[in-house]
Parts: C-alpha cells; structure tokens; sequence
DNA sequence: TGCGGTCGGTTCGGTAGCGAACGAATCGAG
DNA sequence: CTCGATTCGTTCGCTACCGAACCGACCGCA
C-alpha cells in the first residue's frame, strides 16, 4: 500500500487547509506527517524555524523586488551589490562577491546589467591585470544614496510587528543560525 | 564631490573587513553609512533583522542542496512539492503552488522536472479539463519517506546553536513578519 | 629564464524563479 | 443556445543563481 489518498479522502485535509489560519493548519500538518512516518521521532520546532525562515526571506525579497526596486529595475542582488559598493567602496570581483553572498559567476552577470543600467563600472588593475575593481559611477552614487533610505523604511515596514527589542532578539537568533549554517560541512 | 574612496583611503575599511568577526564588521558598517547619510535617521534594527533573514535562508538553503539533496538531485523548491504533496495528498497545481509559495509559472517547470525524474505525475480532471492534479508516485512517496527525516535532522542541525525555547521564538518571531510581507501592499 | 602550479575572473550549461501573454475550457447573462 | 468574461495551466522572455570548466596572468623554484 502506499500513502497516497484518493480524491475522496482527500477532501477532508483539502477543506481544513482552505480555511484555516497558518497556526492550525500547522498542526494539522504535524498530524499528518507523525500518520505517515509513525513512530519515528521529528523535530517539529526546527522544522518550524527552518521553513520560516526561508518564507519570510522570499516574502520579503518578493516584496522588495515589487516595491522599492522594481521603478529602478534592480533585483535584490543588484540592490545588495549597489549597497556594498557604496558602504565600501570599490572592490574586487572576489571580496565583492563575497561580501553580497554570490557566488563569483553570479556576480559577474549582477555586474554586467548593473554596467548595462550605469550604475557600476569595471576599472583594470594595472598592478595585476588578472584583477578587476568595481566601483560605482557618479549615477550609482546618485541612485543608491536616494534609493537607500527609502529601501530601509520599506524594511522597518517588514518588521513593523516586532518591537525593537524583538528586532534585536530575531537578528540575533539569525545571526547564530547563519554561522552555523555556513560553517564547513566538517561534521 | 561624490563618496567613493580612491584606492589608498580605502585601504583602512578594506582591512577592517578582511580582519574582523561579523558583529564588529557591521558597527564599521553602521559608521560608514552614518558618514554617508549624515543626518538622516535609520533604522539600523530593522536592517539588521531583515539582511539576516535573508542571509539565513540562503545558508540553509545552500546546506541542504549541497548536502542532503545533492543525492538526489533535488532542488529546494523541488524538495518542498515532493514534501507538501506527501503531506496533503494529491494537489491541483494553482493550489499546490501556492503552498509551496512559487508562482504558478514556476510550478510548471518544477512538477515537469519531477516528473523527468518519476516522483510525481500528473492526472487530468475529467470534471473539468482545463485542471490537472499532480500527485505522488511510488517511487516519490518511497523518496519522501526516505529522505524526509534525513531532511529533519539536518534542519535540526541548522538550528543546533538555538534552545528549544529560542526555536519557538525564533519562528513565532517569523511568522509575523510574513504575515505582514504577505499582505496586500494596501498601503 | 622558463615552466608548472595557482589565482582571479569569465563563460557555460543547467535549473529556478518571476510576470505577462496565451489558449483552451468553463461559466453566465441574455 | 451563444458569445463575452473568467479561470486554469502552460509558454515565453528574462534575470538570477550555481558549480565546473576555462583562460590569461602571476609566482616560485630551479
């Protein structure tokens, strides 16, 4: 036998799922899952802060790209590559990458349309001509020192249930997550 | 006068940033973006929470493609339809891509890549037949029972620096802020 | 001085992801 | 019934993103 419901049986969990608030609908979940695996023990608080975390960053993002960077036509990269730059100054391709969290051919193309808009501009190392810097135009410095400000209202906005001390508290859980995460796979 | 750094008083920031632990890195951070803005006001908590929510899910999600869902040559977004049609049962594809949170576009090419590898297949409605269901096969539920609690166990180890209680709260904390990144920009 | 190893960036092949446009199927007002 | 409006899934064009392969440039050792 498998697992599988009919379209009959079905109907129940479909119905349940259509109208309820996330929170139960969650439960049902957990309900579900423990019919199919059976005994075997799960991690349903990790499970929760794992998924969570991931809904919330494409929410966010999804709203970002829709919101404040869709008139300029950045992509949350672009947007993160421009901040960089800014915060920073010009950098090379390794350490900017880096630094946005890209991989090095990610941030090739990122700075390619970025070059495309104006806004960043590759510059030759004449010490080592494998090097290339990026640095931000005169328009890049324009746009990001307009943009920035408004990008961070829309991000108060994203966390505007949470109190400052909240606020703290989340980026602190992150922030253990994150190293944890990224560690080597040495286990 | 424009705010890029030439390359010698660059030279300070860089180093700091080549040198230092995360948390000092982003109070230079802070600094810098003070000395850009000026005056302006920002909202360096709400910053701060959203960047690690995005960073956080591109570390996990990274982990988990290169580690448990490498084997299988499973994407995330694939992961995640095998694991909601295991738990719900079989889906239409406007419902199931909603609780996957892609895009119905993007379902389409995510089921047509599941179905290449035999996990899920797809079954016309013969009440209505502008709508498909894709549903699990055999083979699929065998994977997802298989790899599900591997799948746990390394969201458990993502989240191995937290309590139990800092787990709770780090997904309650979540939670609201994707209820108000998913609501309609009404504003 | 030459040559193998390494290093930095780009290219390439692939999937993921989006919104918009599309086309077939259904529904509904008359 | 019929024809316009709506709904459902797919397709399309585009960017993003990754890892691996690649290539020119640099470096060290002889």
């Amino acid at each position: 036998m498998n697992h599988q419901a009919d379209p009959s049986d079905n109907a129940a969990p479909r119905d349940a799922r259509e109208r309820s608030a996330p929170a139960p609908r969650l439960l049902d979940a957990e309900r579900l899952i423990e019919e199919r695996l059976g005994d075997r023990p799960l991690d349903f608080d990790s499970m929760l802060a794992v998924s969570n975390i991931y809904r919330a960053a494409t929410a966010v993002r999804r709203r970002a790209e829709q919101g404040v960077l869709s008139e300029l036509g950045l992509s949350w990269g672009g947007f993160t590559t421009l901040w960089v730059l800014w915060v920073w100054g010009q950098m090379q391709t390794a350490d900017l990458a880096d630094e946005c969290d890209l991989s090095k051919g990610t941030l090739t193309g990122v700075v390619k349309t970025l070059e495309k808009r104006g806004f960043v501009e590759r510059r030759p190392v004449e010490a080592d001509r494998r090097r290339v810097t990026v640095a931000l135009t005169d328009a890049g410095v324009a746009t990001i020192e307009k943009l920035f400000p408004r990008f961070n209202r829309y991000e108060g906005q994203m966390v505007s249930a949470l109190t400052t001390a909240e606020k703290q508290e989340l980026a602190e859980l992150l922030r253990r997550v994150i190293v944890t995460a990224a560690k080597r796979p040495s286990e």
